[in-house]
DNA sequence: CATTACTTCTACGTAGCGTAGAACAAATCC
DNA sequence: GGATTTGTTCTACGCTACGTAGAAGTAATG
């Protein structure tokens, strides 16, 4: 089950949020990143990315493509859908799913109940 | 966010099912624990188990009756409160909830809409 | 007090992740 | 096409989480 590390999900959030296939270089440039106790403004080197987007390939997701140049890397789901999927591994680890479920719409906000309602067509 | 290893789930699930507070041994004792590799039906030692719980004690999933002298350990919240609270965790990573909760209820099951619904009256 | 039962401390091996240099391959430029 | 630039893969190291458990400490008990 696919738990992502910091510098993962920023790389993830990236290429969810992009429209088109990116490359390494350009998601470098991309991120915005001052980790704890960095100075402000540093890049990362583009090994560091190009590794995680190795990892994150090995993991499904991420694939790119490798016949044109530099690399052209994009997510393989949506986020909505990764994320839904993990919502889903998450109940299914819990035999008494009727007792999850009663606690989870317990949590949700009255907008998400709102918007459950509608998609589960009342 | 709590991310379990195996052993932990595997006592955590123990905790979860008791009606009441464990001690190291019993739930030593509890687990039917056969990691890969492993000749079958041999038991953890008592400190591996005990390691374990204060891993989960330092994380909050665990709590322990100090003044009882074999210590015993129950879980702080139930499996269902737990598992509800890591999907809401979930949920929120994402930015797009309506569409994550729109591919989550594609997933689940019917019975699981069915329960949904009626959790939300509707 | 000596023995026994239990807990804490310390430690080691493995694995994932952040990080990046070194080495290798490909494209591009005289 | 050989030299230079650009991009990719290999290798590696430090850190943290976890499985695992012995050694040492502390409390209970005979």
């Amino acid at each position: 089950m696919a738990t992502l590390g910091d510098l993962e999900r920023t790389v993830m959030d990236l290429l969810w949020a992009a429209p088109e296939a990116m490359t390494a270089n350009v998601l470098r440039d991309s991120i915005a990143h001052t980790p704890a106790g960095t100075p402000a403004g540093r890049e990362l080197a583009v090994t560091t990315v190009l590794t995680v987007l190795s990892r994150l390939e090995k993991k499904g997701l991420v694939e790119r493509e490798r016949d044109s140049r530099p690399h052209r890397y994009r997510a393989t789901t949506s986020r909505a859908d990764h994320t839904a999927e993990l919502m889903h591994d998450v109940l299914v680890t819990a035999p008494d799913r009727e007792a999850v479920l009663a606690r989870f719409i317990g949590n949700v906000s009255e907008t998400e109940a709102q918007t459950l309602r509608k998609l589960l067509g009342g």
